[in-house]
DNA sequence: ACGTTAGTGACACCCAGTGCCACCAGCAAC
DNA sequence: GTTGCTGGTGGCACTGGGTGTCACTAACGT
C-alpha cells in the first residue's frame, strides 16, 4: 500500500500510472465498459486520485494534449514568412506528430480510442477547440485579418478535418508513414481535391 | 395532470413540449445549470419521459436530425451526374438548410447552443459522423472509389468542416444570409483557399 | 367484460464528477 | 523534537445523467 517510501510518489508518477492502466483497460474491454473505480484500483490507487490527475475519464487517454498544442504554437510562430500559408500548417501539423519510433504504438493505442469510441470522439472536440484556435491565430497574423473572420477559421477547421482524416487512414494502415498520410491530405485539401475533376 | 382527454397525449406531442422547454431553459441559463428534472417539470412531465424521447439530455438539442440526415442523403443521391462534387455537396448543404424565414429563430437558438455549449459541441461530434458517412458516400459513388478511402473521408470531413465555419459567421452575422454564407465558405475551400495567396 | 397497446410516473440502481475533511510523509525553522 | 507547513492521498457524501423495471391508465377493438 506505501510504495511511498520507495519512490516519493509525485503527481507526475500516479497520473502516468493511471494513464497507462486507462489505455490498457480501454483498449481490451471498451471505454464506457470500465468504470474509473476500475482504472484507478488497476494503477493501486483511488478514484478520488483518478479525478484529481484527469479531468474527466476521457482525459486520461488525451496524455499532455496541452503541451501538444504548446508546440503546435511555437512551431507555427516560428514557420518562415514566406513559405505559403497551408504548407506551415502542414509542416507544423507534421512536426508536433514526428514521433520517435518506439512511442508509435502508444500513439496508435490513443488515436485508435479517439477515433473509435463514440464518447471519446466526442470528446475531442473540445480538446481540437483548442488546436482550432492557436491555428486560426496563425493565420490571422499571415493574412492581417481577424481571427475569428470566415478564412482563418475555415482553414483552422478544415486542416484540422485533413490531419484527422490522415490519422484516420494511417490507423487503417499500418505501412503508411503519419507524415506520409499528412501530406496526401494536405496536397488534396490545398490544391482544391484534384482527384475530383 | 391529465391533458389526455383533451389531446390523445402522443408521443410526438410531449416530445414537441420537451424540445421548446429545452430550447428555452438551456439558452436562458446554460445547458450545464438546467437539469433534465427542471426540464421535464417545464414541459409538464417526469425525469424518465425526457429520457424516453431523448438518447440524452443533449438530443433535446437536435430535433430530428436523423430525418434531417435522411433528406440531406436523398438530395445529395438526386444530384445530376455533370454537377462538379464539390458543388453537388454545397448545393445539398444550402438545400437541407433552407428554412423558411419563421423557423429561422429556432435554428438560431439551436445552433447558438450547439456551437457555443461545450458539452454538446462534444455532442455534435457523434451527430456530424452521420452527415459526413452519407457524404463520403456519395463522393465514392462519384468517383467510383471506397467510402472509406482517403478523398471521400476528406472531402466529407472538409466540406462539413466548410458548413460549420458557415454556420459561425452565420450567427455572428444578423444579416448574412445563411445559404450566402454556405457558398462563401465552399468557393473558398473548392478553390484551394484563394485568398490565402 | 376482455385483452392489447401506447404512454406514462415512481422507484431503485449505476456511474461520472465534486466538495469536504482527515490523514500522513517530508521538510523546514525554532 | 516539536511545531508548522506543504503536497499527495483516501474516504465519504452528494448532485446529476442515464437505465431497467413495474404498476397504472386511457384508448381501441372484440
Amino acid at each position: 500500500m506505501t510504495k511511498t517510501l520507495v519512490a516519493p510518489d509525485t503527481r507526475e508518477a500516479t497520473r502516468a500510472r493511471l494513464e497507462r492502466a486507462a489505455l490498457d483497460l480501454f483498449t481490451a474491454r471498451g471505454f464506457e465498459q470500465v468504470t474509473a473505480d476500475e482504472v484507478a484500483e488497476a494503477a493501486d490507487t483511488s478514484r478520488r486520485t483518478f479525478f484529481r490527475c484527469f479531468e474527466s475519464k476521457a482525459d486520461a487517454v488525451w496524455g499532455d494534449f496541452a503541451a501538444h498544442v504548446r508546440r503546435l504554437d511555437a512551431m507555427l510562430a516560428a514557420t518562415p514568412a514566406g513559405q505559403p500559408v497551408l504548407g506551415s500548417i502542414c509542416a507544423a501539423y507534421v512536426e508536433v506528430n514526428a514521433y520517435a519510433d518506439d512511442a508509435l504504438p502508444m500513439l496508435r493505442q490513443r488515436m485508435r480510442l479517439i477515433l473509435t469510441e463514440p464518447a471519446l470522439l466526442a470528446h475531442s472536440q473540445v480538446r481540437y477547440g483548442d488546436v482550432d484556435r492557436v491555428v486560426a491565430a496563425h493565420v490571422a497574423r499571415r493574412t492581417g485579418g481577424r481571427p475569428d473572420a470566415l478564412v482563418p477559421r475555415l482553414v483552422a477547421a478544415s486542416t484540422r478535418a485533413a490531419a484527422t482524416t490522415a490519422f484516420e487512414t494511417w490507423l487503417d494502415d499500418v505501412r503508411l508513414p503519419l507524415a506520409r498520410a499528412l501530406h496526401d491530405a494536405f496536397d488534396e485539401l490545398s490544391a482544391g481535391f484534384p482527384s475530383l475533376r
